[in-house]
RNA sequence: GCGGAUGUGGUGAAAUUGGUAGACACGCCAGACUUAGGAUCUGGUGCCGCGAGGCAUGGGGGUUCGAGUCCCUUCAUCCGCACCA
């Protein structure tokens, strides 16, 4: 019998269906494993070669937990609201909910193809409304809560209510707003609509008003990547900022707890180094400058307030409330033309543009509390008015950005750091001395800091305070393909639906063009918008949907539970499956996704619904496949295409071809010809017989020509083969370039590891004798190796331990049942479907599936001697076989009296012999 | 700009703790079997050199008996940056 995967395939996948081989119970006295994917958007395009990179490894892994003996919960769905079904739905006219539903079934097929072991009977959609009915309970909760500072974690808003009206807020600053203060008598005195304004500064899901990118010409909100060089993708129309009201998650609020939780977690250094930036803690001070002439003041955040005596300007943002108030006549128009600037650019540009220097000067002046020094009010786009309190105290010789505003606008530069500071170019350093600076002159900086913020503080001109650069996150799209927002505005109000009315389903539209000022398509349904009320009430529902990491914030959670309709998920479940142990995703996500994800979850756990404060233990993140581009060199004004080699003769133009239609570098140019009309008559300049392509590697898209379907190879090669391939290119979390000639090497192991069993005549080959030391040895070397690989996702040295073992046992001539049914059981995770035919065909009853996996033993691969190399002077010169149980004292003199040792020793005495046990001997002369 | 990652043969890569650099494959070369080969098998294959030998992990420097691995420095490429998901 010949290895016929198709038939295999097909059959063993059909099988598994029938038999129910995937259902997880979540009642089980074995010990559980959840090993999950991040769920994929369910794109037009469908899968590609680099999205089953992570669903394969995880796949392996659970199925090698199951062997373990592990109950593991290996669950997929689909993260099914977004922009791009919307665009499509414009452009086209269909429904998001159709077309998404078509993307689903083509993902499904594709994903079956490949064998992956998900339970599919808890598949979930976030555009389900069985889904979101729970997405919208979850924002109530968040909307229906406060973070208490003093508990440190989040509860019921109504407790926030009783203490207001027992002792207003003085012990409980309002994080949205800290300059409100108010007792309990003028809490009691305010009535309901100032009593909700308060509270809506403290709840986690909360109103307030941003700016978004506004298109007047296409009269919607862009997303940012919609936003190219300041106009619009689409048509390039002009794109403004404009100020909405909008709803938040008030994330800030969970700054600290966010950082210390990735303390418990297993992700990479560099992921944990990527969150702890986003969420950018500093610690500094806020000063407050007086401005001469006028009644207003400017606060400033600075991380560096030993630097005081240093400042020589201050920078303001332009859209800094302050800005219109102190800017003097002569200097008005000047500022309204920048701020018009401004208006153009994206905070990207803003930030990345470090060597455009822009800015206006106010006219006013700040005044320095300690000296009384003047200082020039400036306003420039490389301070933003999110951060901090969008303004700084500049200090040139300490800041490379104040150094080089400073040099362009001719501004004098003060210097406060001696000899440290050389006059062309900033020092930023934190230890030194400070000069010219009062009464810290001659402190060290670390010591000044503390003088300066005691100071302020007695002073009442500023305080210490702890910044973050991470803002409260945007939860309001002006869209119509998300979830519907549960709640209603009474005369403006925000209310929260009753939560027996959820969910609150998405209309049926037949427009999805933007409403009016902004608003989302949602608005133009004035019948669902505007609800019935008594007179002299409005009810009004919001327009706006929420963002797409709603429903990815707690999808972990749904999988353990997904039919439940009377709680997310029942808290029994949630206490048995508890993290996620293996989490498998695109480092895209790094802060996004997974930090909203962590922000949900300590919230659920703070309120009592889940109970674990961090939803992932372990991540890891797959690397991107890159495509490798094929390129043909058509010669300029003709229908002749050179040979990549021999293109330098010629004057050519380098154009994209599909890479479906080159073998490794060779095009098919038949398939090339036919495969538009006008290369029908292409002529063709070639090398040896060949037409060879240039190669370019870049991001896989259609637009390349290089995306490569997974359906083609399993079709060409077996799912088997396509798995192990996969996971052979390289470390999962490495990026690699997708090449496809590769993948017959891992065909042929399949089918060396097929004929230890199968012979293409006799059948089964499989003997019942008794297997020999060397056979035994292959055997548990394997072992060992797979199983510490698997263990530590190390899939590609896993894939050529196996080949090196059915390399072994084929020269072995082994045939023997004793050792090749553990290898069926050991390569099972890799290649489920050979496995099975072949555990099926030794005779098995059960499913290879839930076999144990194999019990590695020691004795079998223990070695008495070692092949030593032996370097002189750290060179390697040759290897000698010496006992392992050789003392240094005979190793050495074994090395010492070898004829190529004593050449290279050329008779001289040795200064030093290393004899690492085990390991090597280096003789040293 | 800020942040992250990666540089090892013609190619993908391996080297788990500082200890034989290039395992395992692809490709290529030579051969066997064959009507045939996109099947299978055998041998070879980092570079330079006839050879002895020398050189080699992006470049430069350092620590060490010994460095792909540790330290300093430098270059290049890729990815993310808050409304793509």
């Amino acid at each position: 019998m010949e290895y016929n995967f198709r038939q295999i395939e097909r059959k063993w996948q059909q099988h598994w269906v029938n038999t129910g081989a995937y259902k997880i119970s979540n009642n089980s006295t074995k010990p559980k494993c959840y090993v999950l994917d991040m769920f994929p958007y369910p794109s037009g395009a469908g899968l590609h070669v680099g999205h089953p990179l992570g669903y394969i490894a995880s796949d392996i892994y659970a199925r090698f937990k199951r062997l373990q003996g592990f109950n593991v919960l290996h669950p997929m769905g689909y993260d099914a609201f977004g922009l791009p079904a919307e665009q499509y739905a414009l452009e086209t006219g269909q429904h998001p909910a159709v077309t998404t539903e078509q993307n689903i079934k083509a993902f499904r097929s594709q994903l079956d193809n490949i064998g992956f072991s998900y339970d599919w009977s808890r598949e979930i959609r976030t555009s389900d409304p069985s889904y979101y009915k729970w997405t919208q309970r979850i924002f109530l909760q968040l909307f229906g809560s406060w973070y208490n500072r003093l508990a440190g974690k989040a509860e019921n808003i109504e407790t926030l209510v009783r203490i207001f009206e027992q002792e207003g807020n003085l012990h409980h600053e309002c994080p949205g707003n800290r300059g409100i203060r108010f007792s309990a008598d003028s809490w009691n005195d305010h009535n309901y609509e100032q009593q909700q304004e308060i509270l809506m500064e403290y709840r986690l899901g909360y109103l307030a008003y941003a700016e978004v990118n506004w298109c007047p010409a296409l009269g919607t909100v862009l997303a940012n990547d919609e936003v190219v060089n300041g106009v619009s993708e689409r048509g390039g129309h002009p794109v403004i900022k404009k100020k909405m009201r909008q709803w938040f998650l008030r994330i800030t609020e969970y700054a600290d707890r966010l950082l210390e939780g990735l303390e418990k977690v297993q992700f990479s250094e560099a992921m944990k180094d990527m969150q702890r930036n986003w969420i950018g803690k500093s610690q500094g001070a806020e000063i407050k400058f007086n401005i001469a002439g006028s009644m207003e003041s400017l606060v400033v955040y600075t991380t560096r307030p030993d630097t005081i005596f240093g400042v020589d300007f201050m920078v303001v943002a332009p859209e800094h409330e302050l800005v219109d108030a102190i800017t003097t006549d002569a200097q008005m128009q000047a500022v309204n033309e920048y701020k018009d600037y401004v208006q153009s650019r994206s905070e990207r540009e803003r930030m990345a543009d470090v060597k455009l220097i822009t800015g206006c000067f106010t006219g006013a002046y700040a005044i320095n509390p300690f000296d009384d020094r003047q200082i020039p009010i400036w306003i420039s786009e490389y301070v933003l008015a999110g951060y901090g309190t969008g303004a700084i105290m500049a200090v040139p010789c300490g800041d490379q950005r104040d150094f080089n505003f400073a040099q362009h606008f001719n501004i004098p530069i003060t210097n406060i750091l001696g000899d440290a500071f050389n006059g062309q170019e900033a020092n930023p350093t934190k230890e030194g001395k400070l000069f010219n600076s009062n009464f810290i002159t001659g402190m060290d900086m670390k010591p000044a800091m503390e003088a300066v913020i005691e100071k302020i503080e007695t002073l009442g001109i500023g305080k210490r305070q702890i910044n973050y650069k991470m803002r409260d996150a945007g939860f309001s799209r002006q869209r119509y393909w998300g979830e519907p927002f549960p709640i209603v505005y009474r005369n403006g109000i925000p209310e929260a639906m009753d939560p027996a009315d959820l969910p609150l389903e998405l209309p049926h539209v037949d427009h999805y063009t933007p409403g009016e000022d902004g608003e989302g398509p949602l608005a133009n349904m004035t019948q669902w918008v505007n609800l019935p009320a008594e007179p002299g009430t409005a009810l009004r529902r919001e327009t706006s949907t929420m963002p797409g990491y709603a429903g990815s914030s707690w999808y972990f959670l749904r999988y353990m539970d997904p039919h439940n309709n009377a709680a997310f998920c029942d808290r029994k479940v949630s206490d048995y499956w508890g993290q996620v142990d293996l989490y498998i995703g695109g480092t895209e996500h790094a802060v996004g996704h997974l930090l909203y994800s962590r922000l949900w979850t300590k919230v659920l756990f703070d309120l009592g619904h889940i109970g674990f404060d961090e939803p992932y233990k372990k991540l890891v993140n797959q690397g991107m496949i890159t495509g490798s581009s094929r390129l043909v060199y058509r010669v300029r004004g003709t229908n002749e295409f050179v040979s990549a080699g021999l293109r330098e003769q010629y004057d050519t133009d380098e154009l994209h071809v599909d890479v479906n239609m080159v073998d490794g570098l060779e095009l098919d140019v038949d398939a090339f010809r036919s495969w538009r009309p006008d290369y029908a008559t292409a002529q063709f300049i070639l090398e040896d017989g060949k037409y060879i392509c240039g190669t370019l590697s870049e991001k896989m898209s259609k637009s390349k020509f290089n995306t490569v379907n997974p359906d083609l190879l399993v079709e060409k090669f077996g799912a088997d083969t396509f798995r192990m391939y996969e996971m052979f290119l390289g470390p999962v979390e490495q990026s690699k370039p997708w090449e496809t000639k590769g993948i017959e090497g891992v065909h042929r192991f399949l089918k060396k590891f097929w004929r230890l069993y199968m012979d293409e005549q006799k059948g089964l080959i499989v003997k019942d004798a008794a297997p020999t030391a060397d056979e035994l040895k292959t055997l548990h070397k394997a072992i060992r190796r797979i199983e510490e690989d698997t263990e530590r996702l190390s899939f590609n040295t896993a894939v050529s331990g196996f080949m090196m073992c059915v390399n072994d046992l084929t020269d072995l001539k082994c045939h023997k049942k004793a050792i090749l049914e553990p290898l069926v059981i050991l390569l099972t995770p890799y290649a489920p479907h050979v496995c099975e035919e072949l555990w099926a065909a030794m005779g098995n009853s059960g499913s290879v599936l839930d076999a144990a996996f194999p019990i590695f033993n020691a004795e079998y691969v223990t070695e008495s001697t070692k092949e030593y190399p032996v370097s002189v002077n750290g060179k390697l010169r040759t290897t000698i076989n010496i006992s392992l149980d050789a003392t240094e004292a005979e190793a050495t003199a074994i090395a010492l009296a070898n004829d190529v040792i004593l050449k290279w020793t050329e008779g001289k005495d040795p200064r030093k012999v290393i004899f690492v046990k085990g390991k090597m001997i280096n003789v040293v002369i």
